[in-house]
DNA sequence: CTTGACCTTGCCATGATGGCAAGCTTTAGC
DNA sequence: GCTAAAGCTTGCCATCATGGCAAGGTCAAG
């Protein structure tokens, strides 16, 4: 083993992608580890390195911390069924919809209100007028 | 003005169903103001009733309460131009289709991703794979 | 007058992220 | 070898919208 370069928290964020505050983060909630120097210095080796870049992965496609955390455990348990992972990926995409919804909704709502305000020098406008309704 | 009925926190909370820990909050913001009675408690006339009737019809469109705020500043203009409040909505518009489209690129990756995971008692999970991946 | 419902403020928590500050360590330059 | 800069440490604060809890004051009904 030459080259067992162990990176230092910077170091550990420029390749990975994750900012240094967001390691420690992550160290807090148990979805990484690190080696220390005497002086108190995190050291990655290229597992733990590896394993940010995971992370950095996941959080890019919105999972939370709490699954990339059950999604770390399956992808280092040999021995895991491929149904957790996919069932996981499932509740987010079920997330991920449920929001995509909620958002299509209001645009949809509030489009139909900007359309109908004039939007010119006149006080009267469509959408204070839906916003001050008695009725929803 | 016979019927100048003041409500306490409770009772406008639930008439305009926005809660009262969230009125006081909205009251923090300086959305909101409130008489007092001698003892301390907050009194909302129905004049500040109809206004956290409009906050709660802007939140559910969305909006944050900075722009609500500034939504509540041009309603009380009766020298409002129109096309301010446009806007106003057309910037949380766009902040909307940002998210849209943010989480609809997340979805379109993530089901490519489970469409190709198995789903089965065996450990080889394209999921997994794609995320401990090297290129990204 | 007692009890229960309601009010007050203030602090803590979420989730992901950033900023700042005080202080220690390491490295590079001279 | 010393100094300065860069990098590290921890800890606290802030965002945004929202809820919870706790300690304590108030009011209405019996």
């Amino acid at each position: 083993m030459s080259t067992s370069s162990l990176l230092t928290i910077g170091q550990a964020s420029a390749q990975s992608g994750v900012s240094a505050k967001m390691i420690r983060h992550y160290e807090e909630l148990g979805l990484v580890t690190s080696a220390r120097t005497a002086a108190g210095y995190r050291l990655y080796n290229s597992q733990q390195l590896q394993q940010l870049a995971f992370i950095r992965k996941a959080r890019d496609l919105g999972f939370s911390s709490h699954r990339i955390k059950e999604l770390l455990l399956l992808w280092q348990n040999p021995a895991r069924p491929s149904r957790e992972v996919k069932q996981l990926a499932n509740q987010h995409l079920a997330e991920i919809s449920a929001k995509i919804d909620q958002l299509q909704q209001m645009q949809l709502l509030l489009q139909q209100l900007a359309d109908a305000c004039d939007g010119n020098d006149a006080p009267h406008c469509a959408i204070l007028a839906a916003l001050q309704q008695d009725k929803q």
